[in-house]
DNA sequence: ATATTAATGTTATATTATTACACAGTGTTA
DNA sequence: TAACACTGTGTAATAATATAACATTAATAT
């Protein structure tokens, strides 16, 4: 293995459960994660959101606050969940992650007028998707 | 015809809530808020949560999404709760509602690459408050 | 090897939010 | 003045989301 290129080897856990979260076309919940991997041996609440956590921290997912749901990442300029932006459809609920550099940029530099920095952002758009619409 | 923000007369148990929040100096969250006007007769859940959800949806209150909790709105630009930013400090958790007419105007005007339309953002920002610093 | 850190398994419990149903007040329609 | 729609209320029960506590095992570093 090479380890001069640090790639974060996922547990067994945290693989069934992104290897899940990656192939839904939609955002999932966390019990709804639990009923899909049970009969994979993932019996408890706890072994779920210990995944999801270890999943956000390192960016292969995003939590949608809005909608206590999770998504794969599939934004590589958006560097370990700490700039994340998403498009959420009020009436079909299709979730998609944002990638604008513009936007990107924009919300990186912006800076409060009491001068605080930030570290990290979330933003969630609503409205209606082109088929909703 | 230029609708004026409508005025809406609080029922009773909506300003109980809204009383309590906007006193506070910092989000409260729901069951925190029950315990607290149960001396005031709502004894349930559920009121609180109907309170709540008006509150949200005439703007003068809002959720913050990643902390579960509200606060007050303090910004007469943003009107019934369609476009929100805070800064939340990861340390002491102090939420304070960003309110700057940039921010607002570029992420209103904001297009993705669908051409979807937005009818209403939130914006989380989070980092480390002057004290905290 | 052994110390340390990270992940797991399990039970129980805490926290957040909604469903369902009965009823009361207000204003409008007819 | 009823019939209706609409909004809000009260209450009990339950659903959905998330964490605490503790024991154990696996992986990594020195």
């Amino acid at each position: 293995m090479n380890k001069m290129h640090k790639e974060h080897t996922l547990t067994k856990n945290q693989q069934i459960i992104f290897d899940l979260i990656d192939k839904s076309s939609e955002p999932l919940k966390a019990y709804s994660i639990l009923y899909n991997v049970q009969k994979k041996g993932i019996k408890a609440p706890l072994q779920v959101y210990r995944a999801l956590d270890k999943l956000v921290e390192i960016g292969k997912i995003h939590k949608i606050e809005s909608r206590n749901a999770f998504i794969a990442c599939h934004n590589s300029s958006c560097q370990v969940a700490k700039a994340t932006a998403f498009s959420i459809c009020e009436i079909c609920e299709k979730v998609t992650e944002i990638s604008s550099a513009g936007l990107s940029k924009y919300l990186a530099n912006f800076k409060d007028k009491d001068g605080m920095k930030y570290s990290k952002y979330n933003l969630e758009f609503f409205g209606l998707c082109k088929k909703c619409r």
